[in-house]
DNA sequence: TCTAAAGGCTCTAGTCACTAGAGCATCAAG
DNA sequence: CTTGATGCTCTAGTGACTAGAGCCTTTAGA
């Protein structure tokens, strides 16, 4: 039986995040001890290890419970399981391409800044004037949040 | 001049973002007309596309409020606008390097699921033991945020 | 000129996944 | 037995918006 600082330490996650997935019931509240302080169990380090590691690969929390659910009842076909990950794939998939255009589009600005003055900077004038992109880029609402 | 929704229009700035672009001092106040609705020039609008495009690049919005600084003063050097670019190419640079080994693992893990049960299926199984990874994945706030 | 719809106003609260801090209580080591 | 680390709850803040309530103003058509 762990600590929470005892489980943060063995799963990487930090106590208040510990706390916080507790308070939203993406792991179940422990018990406690007799001053109060919760004591886990390896299952809960087990689960809270499948949960950091799905965070890692970027999916969402609602994706997590939902893998959180399956994952316990064995006997159940893995399609939605399946779904779950490649829908987290294509996401993916979309940010890296999306990151791309970025990452030229940011490399010709800074190329092409001569060092001067702000009035002849390339960097502020390709801000300025979207004509001057080579590519379009999507709206940011595409680019938020993380993988 | 333009109301608050040709605005929006005119630059792809959703309305209610562009109130809050000036409740946060990015956007100056602008005059109202008799009916106390807001009145834009073409300095706004100009001001706003300087806005969108940098958030489209993914800077965020303490960057933007620097550089829109930066542009107030053309007699300036440039140093500071490349320094603030630059650095989000790093960041986006990162991103990219990041979200590559994410989908690496994702597609292995996607492309060894047999669609079979829950017990066997390959997504839960490495979602619950990072050691059937062959990388090793970056923390979550590495992850977060966006660009 | 009237009316109805579209657009505008302010304010509050919600999103996501945490993070920080206040102000306490409890535990472990020396 | 003390001290410092760790734990507890609760509230509020982050970034960059988004949604909604409840109201007022403008604009186009009849």
């Amino acid at each position: 039986m762990f600590s929470i600082g005892k489980l943060a330490g063995a799963t990487g996650v930090k106590v208040p995040t510990i706390r916080y997935y507790e308070q939203i019931g993406l792991l179940a509240a422990p018990d406690r001890n007799s001053g109060n302080q919760r004591l886990y169990d390896d299952a809960a380090r087990a689960r809270l290890a499948f949960i950091r590691h799905a965070r890692e690969l970027g999916f969402p929390l609602e994706a997590i419970r939902e893998l959180l659910g399956l994952s316990d009842d064995p006997a159940r076909s893995c399609k939605q399981a399946d779904a779950i990950a490649q829908r987290q794939l294509v996401q993916v998939e979309a940010r890296i391409a999306r990151l791309n255009a970025l990452r030229a589009e940011l490399e010709r600005m800074v190329h092409q800044c001569a060092h001067g003055t702000i009035a002849e900077c390339r960097v502020i004038e390709v801000l300025g004037n979207h004509a001057l992109c080579t590519h379009e880029h999507a709206e940011p609402s595409l680019v938020q949040e993380e993988a």
